[in-house]
DNA sequence: TAGATTGTTAATCGATTAACAATC
DNA sequence: TAGATTGTTAATCGATTAACAATC
């Protein structure tokens, strides 16, 4: 069928009402996809789909329909096709520009992911404010102090954040990256940061998801 | 009322049939409750924190409710109290033992996150199959090579593991994890691993992590 | 005691699964 | 055409919210 976002907008934009349960599914299936790309497969069905994912069938084909009719019945999916449309949907089909706010341990092996550049997310600039930091360099681009962050996004039109600095200077700094025009944030600190309706924020709480792993090992099966 | 466990398995084991989605909550919950209390609030109602959290009374009375009744009708809760109830909840009233496999730049920061050390998390080794790493240390402890990790795994009563490594060698590991006894998985490998029921795997997927936040950047309401 | 707030049951909402007509 | 498999509607399941009696 069509997109949703052709029916409701017109525009380019907003594909609304699409739950989060499904959204964090979107680059699993994307994951997947991919290798399964890589592997030659050009078809796929739901229910093959669904036995490699560990899913339903169902599932699968209702969340791909929130986006409209990739497949085809009674042939199912080509999976070249719909591995590039959930990259789309994704966002992955244009470039985000990107600063990291915290040069430490963290900041830095994000920054080396090599594979987040292929994937269209470019740091183009990095900050802290350890004078013992700036003038170094994180894959080649010098860490500058906290002063210069303002001025540094809206020359070159930054529009990702990523916080990696500790929770005590992270709200203060979210509401500066506000400020200057920042629409996206990748939030390391441990701390839920507050911003408007059109600023989109991403926690990545890691002593959350070690307490997770705690309690299920704690009251495992088996001992 | 009484502790689950105590009701369904008479032994020191076991709440059953607490669905993820509350799980997921409580390191939120004790995060708020220790910030609480450091602040030197003694009682709190469900409304309160509520309000401070961003969520209803009703759930979080649910999610409590589900592990015995922690408050006092016409009181609300004690702070304290429940931060230490939940703290045993989650498990952190016992040392874990862990090893890391993966020794670079995301394995060696999170080694150096000294708040999982004082949250009973305990880094005994690292590994790693580069030899140029093998000897160096990462927190005064010396990098290992991957040929001794079962070994060590058995003489140190180990329980956790953390792979940082790619996802080509990350499968194969947690096989040998699991047959030398490992009970929980940390793993940051960009894979899904299979295990016994009896092994817990918690996954941090950056990547996907990273996706979500461009979908919602890309569908965000206002441009 | 009266007021406050829990613990818990009932109602609602949303997400997942099942079923099947449409159609390639 | 017949078989396969989608897109989509309907049924089920589970999680969240509302309501209120119990009780501190």
């Amino acid at each position: 069928m069509y997109y949703v976002n052709l029916i409701f907008c017109g525009g380019i934009m907003d594909v609304r009402n699409i739950s989060q349960a499904v959204i964090t599914r979107l680059p699993r299936y994307y994951r997947f996809l991919g290798e399964l790309k890589d592997k030659g497969v050009e078809r796929i069905s739901s229910q093959e789909l669904a036995d490699i994912m560990n899913a339903t069938a169902s599932q699968i084909r209702q969340d791909f329909n929130n986006f409209g009719g990739f497949g085809q019945q009674g042939y199912g999916y080509n999976v070249e096709l719909l591995y590039k449309e959930i990259g789309k949907i994704l966002g992955l089909d244009r470039q985000h520009h990107m600063i990291l706010i915290g040069s430490g341990n963290l900041g830095h092996c994000l920054a080396n992911y090599v594979n987040f550049e292929r994937r269209g997310f470019i740091f183009d600039g990095c900050f802290d404010k350890d004078p013992e930091l700036i003038g170094k360099t994180i894959r080649g681009i010098e860490i500058m102090p906290m002063e210069m962050m303002e001025d540094f996004v809206k020359e070159n039109n930054i529009d990702m954040a990523v916080i990696t600095i500790p929770k005590s200077g992270a709200v203060e700094v979210a509401d500066r990256l506000v400020k200057c025009g920042i629409k996206a944030i990748w939030n390391f600190a441990h701390v839920d940061l507050e911003v408007p309706d059109d600023v989109t924020v991403e926690s990545v709480h890691l002593s959350e998801s070690l307490m997770k792993l705690s309690y299920n090992r704690t009251h495992s099966l088996r001992e």
